[in-house]
DNA sequence: GTGAAAGCGCTAACAT
DNA sequence: ATGTTAGCGCTTTCAC
């Protein structure tokens, strides 16, 4: 019989389903029985030696038997980025009540890291909820053939049989561009994300079809490809700026590229409403406080991130088979002041008011 | 001999260290010392036979055997919060080196919740990374009893046999109070967090102590009280902004509370600056970009993750008995254009320019 | 409804 | 340097 010293009333036995089950006077299938909610006639004596014991079931040994981990990993390419912490955190609140806890990966932007992650995890999780950092199709599928549910978030890729939650990138890009025009803006610039991802791509293409369709044409210049960082949109801006006809408008397509355009503006001295307009995508939590404060296409992250625990649970639960989901869940626009009419003289295209 | 359908070159034994043992010609023993780096004869039998089944230990037989989960739990009260989630990304970018996997654990600030947390996760980890959302003490020490290394960060305890990250709270505070003296304010208020946590307490006597050792003793009603949180910001700097004599300059004890004093003073149309200085304690990412820019306390957060990891680690190899250590980390005073001489009226006191 | 016993994959004696 | 074996704590047949 051995013992081990926990701070209780008394020199405890060991808390294993063994002791229990000698305690109870039953045997350990027994006491496994009642643990899993059978039916069971000793259901008092074996609470009554679980309390005295404190047991709690070790985890190890379950997943030695049953080869369920509980547990997953949500692999985001920057936990720091507002929009990924938000999904962080509404991905864990729903865990939270549940046995499954979450292993936070960060792979700093890196598909080398996402890939090192994403096969170091596979062998110790139930699940994974997947930002990817790139789209590069093979990782994922590679993993969900060995049956590992995956849920993809903010990203999707051309495989559509993983379940995933995005958000109507395109449709928030086209009410940016609504929002432009109807203030009567012509010379309307975009300072993109890499088109080689969903979100880049679709609310590039949204952007400029709801331009498009209303007559407005960029000229080249006026659209700038860069790569959803800070640097980058500070980068791009500086080009903007150096144009000889520069646009009264400018769209940014995700939260980073936003705040390097504006330190850029703010740099050169361009008075943003006055003399450019600007919307970003993705709210910014001092947006608000901005002077003017920011007009922004909002999503909602918390959300998407718990959706997206959602739909793993699901999977969790035992449903393999079931078709994919694709969620996708709808962008707000939030008007601030960043965005007014152009300052009058050339522009006629648009729709003014 | 069992075999599993798994992606490869031809139907493949399952990857047990018995079948690695078999294909190598050798026992599972070898193979365990193989894999533990002893000098063993058939390495390289023993490396191809891994190779060719795709062998992974199960961490949970390793688990049951061991007792180690190579997992550690971070325990936050808000990961979105910019402060957390530098810290997560400090610690998870130094575990990813380790075969340690990182939990994330969001507490939604709520003690209750964090003992939960707390007592759930002990059974499943080898360490804790632990923010405590209150300063109670028992729920740690409760933890520790079990021999459960923890490392405490951002606050403190009284026990002081935790190891502990912190930053310079007081010196960060007295050096904010000192720059708004040397810039020639008397009448400043402060927006302070509860005094019953380190944070609260510890920047609270910092810059009340540096304030009247300068000869600067503010009136009750510049000692504002609140929550850390942008709510209670809001409301500190509304009570603030309504007293007959408004205070020339003030200092607000984190990020959230400086974000509700700013928008306050948006609200009631106040010019930071030209009417009342402002300096917060932890940087904002758009800091630079507010008008005027912000002047900030910052404290290098990430790094204290870091930090926090390592000295965690350091107990994970078995190091249970050393010392605990107790690590400050400096603060840095980052000027920017929020805080100015005092508008020319009364003030004397303090050490003008 | 219950018990006995096998075995999940691994490591650590213990022997050789 | 290597093999044999017991056993970590649990779940699950299989018999009763």
């Amino acid at each position: 019989m051995k013992t081990i010293s926990v701070g209780g009333t008394s020199g405890l036995q060991a808390a294993t389903i063994n002791n229990v089950a000698r305690v109870a006077g039953v045997s350990t299938a027994t006491v496994s029985r009642f643990l899993r909610g059978d039916q069971v006639r000793s259901a008092d004596a074996i609470k009554a030696a679980i309390d005295r014991l404190g047991y709690r079931p070790t985890l190890a040994a379950r997943s030695l038997r049953s080869g369920i981990h509980y547990a997953v990993a949500m692999i985001v390419p920057d936990i720091v980025n507002p929009y990924f912490s938000s999904l962080a955190k509404g991905v864990e609140s729903v865990f939270r009540d549940t046995p499954y806890r979450v292993f936070l990966c960060n792979t700093d932007e890196q598909s080398a890291v996402e890939d090192a992650v994403l096969d170091e995890v596979m062998h110790r999780v139930d699940g994974i909820i997947l930002a990817p950092a790139v789209e590069q199709e093979d990782a994922p599928t590679h993993v969900r053939e060995q049956g590992m549910p995956i849920v993809l978030v903010d990203r999707e890729l051309s495989d559509k049989s993983f379940d995933s939650v995005l958000v109507d990138n395109g449709g928030g890009a086209r009410s940016a561009a609504r929002h432009l025009c109807e203030l009567g803006h012509s010379r309307i610039a975009i300072i993109s994300g890499p088109l080689s991802n969903t979100p880049g791509r679709v609310r590039y293409k949204g952007f400029m079809d709801e331009l498009n369709r209303r007559g407005v044409f960029p000229p080249g210049d006026f659209v700038q490809f860069s790569n959803f960082k800070e640097s980058g949109g500070q980068d791009a801006m500086h080009r903007l700026m150096q144009l000889a006809d520069r646009p009264t408008a400018v769209f940014c397509a995700n939260n980073s590229m936003t705040i390097g355009a504006l330190k850029t503006l703010k740099d050169l001295k361009v008075a943003i409403g006055r003399e450019i307009s600007v919307i970003g995508f993705d709210d910014l939590d001092l947006g608000p406080l901005l002077d003017p404060p920011l007009t922004v296409i909002d999503r909602p992250s918390e959300e998407q991130g718990a959706t997206a625990a959602r739909l793993l649970l699901r999977r969790l639960g035992g449903t393999m088979d079931k078709e994919p989901e694709h969620i996708v869940l709808p962008t707000r626009l939030i008007v601030r002041a960043s965005c007014v009419p152009p300052p009058s003289e050339q522009h006629s295209t648009g729709t003014p008011s």
